[in-house]
DNA sequence: CTGTTAGCGCTTTCAG
DNA sequence: CTGAAAGCGCTAACAG
């Protein structure tokens, strides 16, 4: 029992199709009041509900906007589907979800997915990578990204551009200032913390994360600081754990030396910490890595900020009630979803009209995590 | 500049579109090998990507799920969209997010929307209100939905059937046993916790919330314990925030009266906290709030779970790492997304063979934050 | 095994 | 202002 078409309202009506479809959907030509009366209310008794697929394959547009993150289950990636939820709903559209863990290939594939359901614009969260392994797939998937925008397509990208993409038009990057944040924290947290300072990365070659990494060595060498060692791990919680149990090693052995040495203030459990010349400050790349480092310290024992602080990236709401609160830099996640989605629609609307938006920002958010009291 | 057709890529190959369409894509019929290779040079030597939305119509099945949830940035349900996600690539489908804040209205819409994008499937998740302000748009819904199912559609329900959804087929429901949990979390609470419980519930009318609310009291009496008071809120991290603040009011007034009546035991700031018997147990209908709550109680200078005990619901990940560690309880959320993606699709594909899953079920996870320390 | 012929449901010229 | 006709791109019966 398929659904009513608009033919058969057409027929009840006593009208031709084309008529009922000017009635029913959209159209520049408006029929009479009383024709137009007895289609409308022939469609509500057949219950009529116009076949989206028919509409897209005759019009060619298809009210769809495709989503592409590493997991929509990281809040951060969620956050950013929450924008790009709204900026659809203005646009009457819909959103169309893949995740592809970040693999370049499965981005490639849901890129194709997309282009044949005909999306009017795709949207590209999650940060690209450059590393040798992935050449091939990023290769792949600049070309579908240029073959979709060569066919009228637009794509909207958060942070990086794709790397190899040539597509002239349709091409849409929302700038998120990750190195220039970074730097900002960096030159924060050395105005108060003087030991030494630890970054967890993620791994070599991811956009993002580099970037912040490069920031916060920027950041720190203008504030008169050498230049942290850098972990790396998963760009993701258990990477930060991971990452925060060898350091936490490390703490917990450079404290116990501090003690055979007499150094006083070197306490354990319950003293005022290391020295603070000898506590760490440790930046992890984003949110998610600085809770499971801090996870991770905390289940060897040590205590933030007493024996180590600790900063991440990126403000994820759910994680603002983490204590100790956790210091990171801010940044407009939902925004950014939401002007991806614009900006590629404004390509597709009007040819890229529509007035700039303000460009996204962030802030440094300092907090208890990377307090020195005293 | 449109993408290539299968009729170009027919014509470039020297086959009909019939041949190409059955080499191209699967099809029960297998054309020679010559003939074959020949179709997919030209396909690819074109570019050519099929469309979707001239195969659906054709074949009038899209390959899309619809997702409903009330909002992607809430944990919660970004752990079930995840397990849809999982399911959906199982079944080579595409999934089409709404979110609609949970109004009921906006729901209607959505189904009408995927119905109209001919979704094969539509998985619903966040729970159904029976407020009085509800009904007129739950009825739309019921009878959105039914319209769909009554056209072939399938539809896959977490936790609680829509209200007044009548159609016999094609739907389903993942049960998700909210009180039986609730009940058992109360009564090993009670186990531990002397003094009195209260309850942090969602408006009433809410399904979920008011099965756990229901499910605590029934665990209560079943530990002879009188039942706890109710207190009403938003469902969502704020609505625990407020009514934590109501509550950390309470407390400290207690504690006021308590310490001037010369009650030993009820101390302030560095005490042993108040007398066991007087402390309260709060549980909120899910994590979220019992972190909103918490956050609440904390920034009244009151301490968990020195001052108070607190349970959540849910088990949310992001979450896990929140100190004190939350007691809750576990609910595998991905697999739930799964099996009402996947249940929906049985009905979709074999008339519901396939074996059915395991039941959903969770568990009492008891952690720091109820620990009664003695 | 291949090609031909009809549509799927809707929009959109183009006449009337 | 309305209706008739011609597709959008693909699949699915039928023939051959």
């Amino acid at each position: 029992m398929a659904a009513s078409t608009l033919t058969e309202v057409a027929r009840l009506a006593g009208v031709s199709p084309a008529t009922a479809s000017r009635v029913l959907n959209g159209s520049a030509r408006k029929p009479g009041q009383d024709i137009a009366e007895r289609v409308r209310q022939a469609a509500a008794s057949l219950g009529y509900i116009p076949n989206a697929q028919a509409q897209g394959l005759a019009k060619s547009s298809s009210g769809l906007i495709g989503l592409i993150v590493h997991d929509i289950a990281d809040p951060y990636f969620a956050a950013i589907a929450r924008g790009v939820q709204e900026a659809a709903r203005e646009q009457r559209k819909m959103v169309l979800l893949a995740t592809t863990e970040g693999a370049p290939a499965d981005e490639r594939e849901a890129v194709a997915a997309f282009a044949a359901r005909r999306a009017d614009s795709i949207v590209i969260a999650g940060s690209r990578s450059s590393r040798p392994e992935d050449q091939e797939g990023n290769a792949g998937l600049a070309a579908e990204l240029d073959r979709y925008c060569r066919n009228g397509g637009h794509v909207g990208v958060v942070g990086h551009p794709v790397v190899g993409a040539t597509a002239t038009g349709g091409y849409h990057v929302v700038p998120v200032p990750n190195e220039e944040l970074a730097a900002s924290l960096a030159e924060e947290l050395a105005a108060t913390h003087n030991g030494d300072f630890v970054i967890i990365g993620g791994p070599e070659g991811l956009f993002t994360s580099d970037d912040r990494v490069r920031g916060f060595q920027r950041g720190l060498s203008k504030a008169g600081r050498p230049p942290a060692e850098v972990l790396r791990s998963a760009f993701n919680r258990s990477g930060g754990y991971e990452a925060g149990l060898a350091l936490a090693a490390r703490i917990k052995a450079a404290r116990t030396k501090a003690e055979s040495d007499g150094i006083k203030g070197a306490g354990s459990d319950d003293g005022d910490g290391p020295a603070a010349s000898s506590r760490i400050c440790i930046f992890a790349a984003n949110d998610v890595m600085a809770i499971g480092a801090a996870a991770a310290l905390r289940s060897e024992g040590l205590r933030i900020p007493r024996d180590a602080t600790i900063a991440g990236f990126d403000d994820i709401e759910t994680l603002r009630d983490f204590r100790p609160a956790l210091s990171t830099v801010h940044l407009p996640l939902e925004e950014i979803g939401r002007q991806a989605t614009r900006s590629a629609n404004a390509g597709a609307e009007t040819g890229d009209g529509e007035e700039a938006p303000a460009p996204v920002t962030g802030h440094v958010t300092l907090r208890r995590s990377t307090e020195t009291h005293g």
